[in-house]
DNA sequence: GTTCCTGCAAAAAGTTTGCACCTTA
DNA sequence: TAAGGTGCAAACTTTTTGCAGGAAC
């Protein structure tokens, strides 16, 4: 796994493992994956997860998410697949979405504009039309 | 203008004029705005041309952009319109598209996915297929 | 025994805010 | 002259880095 030419270290396991498990739509930010490291592995700092997490980037295995201003969230990247991100804002909840009409517009537009796409940002928000759904996410977040 | 409950002094006129005169795809920072404004009226302070932007854009008069991490553009808003942005990551050229395909297959998806939309964001990252413009853009910003 | 990694704390970078003084209406 | 606005500098927030000690190979 994390034998790229780089050192395993028990920080490094524990904090990979608490990522992988989190699956592709599991999107935390660094504190709280730091939180969740130090339940097993108290005295980890903040600074390794952040170093750790770039390191997954670098490496395209995480991508960095910004929904929301000054709040990075990491998401395991879906090898080969692509999609996109539909937020709720008032519970935060996070759905994803993937459209092949969208992505060939896209190229079509950047072909036509003279650009060659390299990647793109496509996020919509909203709020849950669940409203009761809606709540329940709301009040378990801040519980 | 700025005629609603807010007073009219030399430093808001000035900042405005400048954010007005770039129009639509003139896409400022608060550092590029303070430059433009201190020729003229130097001086003027970075917090007032903070505040002066933040209340354009509470008054949805001017929006905020981060096309690059850790740092805010501010746009003129384009009242009734809707725009979205095709930047090039290598001289930063900002080019902006209005497509009414990807719009409608924004709505369907986020019905389909049960969220009323409030607003989106839609951005697509690449390189400038005529490298001599782009590189001419290079060598202009950095000049 | 090197080389790489970790934790701490300090540095950056950008954004906000408190406050005393100055302007506007 | 009362209500607001300005400029400065300090406070904040989040991310990034330097360094000395500690692990991994």
């Amino acid at each position: 796994m994390a034998a790229e030419g780089k050192r395993n270290t028990r920080q490094r396991d524990v904090i990979v493992d608490i990522f992988f498990e989190r699956g592709v739509d599991g999107h935390l930010s660094l504190q709280e994956l730091l939180d969740l490291v130090q339940e097993v592995e108290p005295g980890v700092g903040f600074a390794t997860v952040y170093r750790t997490m770039k390191l997954l980037t670098d490496a395209e295995v995480a991508h960095e998410r910004r929904f929301v201003e000054g709040q990075t969230r990491y998401e395991l990247a879906d090898f080969g697949e692509h999609h996109d991100h539909l937020i709720c804002t008032r519970c935060g909840h996070i759905l994803e979405f993937e459209d092949p009409t969208i992505e060939r517009r896209q190229r079509e537009i950047a072909s036509d504009l003279g650009v060659r796409i390299t990647h793109h940002r496509h996020e919509i928000y909203g709020v849950c039309v669940d409203l009761d759904a809606c709540n329940r996410r709301l009040e378990s977040a801040s519980a």
